[in-house]
DNA sequence: TATTGTTATACTCTATAACTATA
DNA sequence: TATAGTTATAGAGTATAACAATA
C-alpha cells in the first residue's frame, strides 16, 4: 500500500514560503533591490550607526557578505558608509535621503504583498496564521525579523 | 513615528517556511540526498518510467536541469535511466531498489521533522494550520507536491 | 525538420582565507 | 597582538545555447 501523498503543515510551509518570498522579490525589484538588501535596510533602518559586524553577527553571515551588501546598496545610493573618528577601523553604516523614500515604497508593496498572499483568508483566519506562525517561530527559536536566507557561518 | 517591526503573515510564512526546508535538507543529509533531489524521487517513485521532459516541464526547470539532477541520483544508486525502444530518444526512469529503502527512511524523517516543527502546536492548531496553509497554496495556484525552490525556466 | 537528451559555458551567490589599516 | 573591513579565490547551483542522436 503507498503512501498517499498528503503533503503535511511541514511541507506546505516550506512550499508556501518559498513561494511568498519569490513573490516578494518579483515586488521589489521594482526599487532595484533584492531581499537580503531589504533585510539589511530594515536592520540599519531601526539602528542607523551600527558596524558591519554587529550586522554579520546578527544575521549569522560571515563579515565579507557584508562588505558585498554594502557594496551593493552603496552603488545604488542607499547606504553610507561613515568612518567613525574614536575607532577608524569601523564604518557607522546610515540610509541615504532616497533610502527613507525607497523604505516608504517598500512598505507599501510589503503590504500589498501580503494581502496578495493571504487573499484566500479571511481576517479572523489571517490573525489566526500569524499566531500559529509566531509560535512556531518562538519555539524554533528564529530570530524576530531576521529571514534564514542568511545562512550561517 | 516609525513603524513597528511588527512581522506580518508572509513574512513569518518566508521565515518559517525557509527554517522548515533548513532543517529538512539536514535531516536528509543523513541518506546523502538534498531537497531537490527528493522532490524527483518522489515525482518517479509515484509514476514509474516518466521521461526527463515530462519532468522539467512539472516542475517547471530546464530540461538541462534535470540532466545534471538524474545524473547526482543515478551515481548513488538511486535512479536507472532506461531506454524506450519504442522511441530510443527517451529515458525511462525507475527508482532502483535500493531507492526504495532510502524512500521508506525518507518518510520516516519527514515524519520526525513534521512531529519538530509543529512542536509549538496542539493536534488541533496543527490541522488548522496545515488548512490554512493548503487554501493559500490552492488560491495561489501551487502545485501540489512541487517545492518552488525549482525555478522557472 | 522536430524532439530528447547532453555538453559546454557562463553567471550568480556564498564561504574561506589571506591581506590592509587601524588599534 | 587583536580587530574591522576588504580582496582574492574557489565552489555550488543554475540558466543559456550549441550539439548529437533519434524520430
Amino acid at each position: 500500500m503507498s503512501t498517499p501523498p498528503q503533503p503535511g503543515a511541514a511541507f506546505l510551509l516550506a512550499q508556501v514560503g518559498a513561494h511568498a518570498a519569490a513573490r516578494f522579490a518579483e515586488r521589489i525589484s521594482e526599487v532595484g533591490v533584492d531581499p537580503p538588501d531589504v533585510g539589511l535596510l530594515r536592520m540599519i533602518a531601526s539602528q542607523p550607526g551600527r558596524s558591519q559586524q554587529s550586522l554579520a553577527e546578527q544575521l549569522g553571515v560571515v563579515p565579507s557578505r557584508v562588505v558585498v551588501l554594502v557594496d551593493g546598496l552603496q552603488r545604488r545610493g542607499l547606504v553610507e558608509r561613515r568612518r567613525n573618528p574614536q575607532d577608524r577601523r569601523n564604518h557607522a553604516l546610515h540610509l541615504t535621503a532616497e533610502a527613507e523614500q525607497v523604505m516608504t515604497r517598500i512598505r507599501e508593496l510589503a503590504s500589498t504583498h501580503e494581502s496578495d498572499i493571504c487573499a484566500a483568508l479571511d481576517d479572523h483566519q489571517r490573525a489566526q496564521l500569524t499566531e500559529l506562525l509566531g509560535a512556531i517561530a518562538a519555539q524554533q527559536g528564529l530570530t524576530p525579523g531576521v529571514h534564514p536566507g542568511y545562512r550561517r557561518p
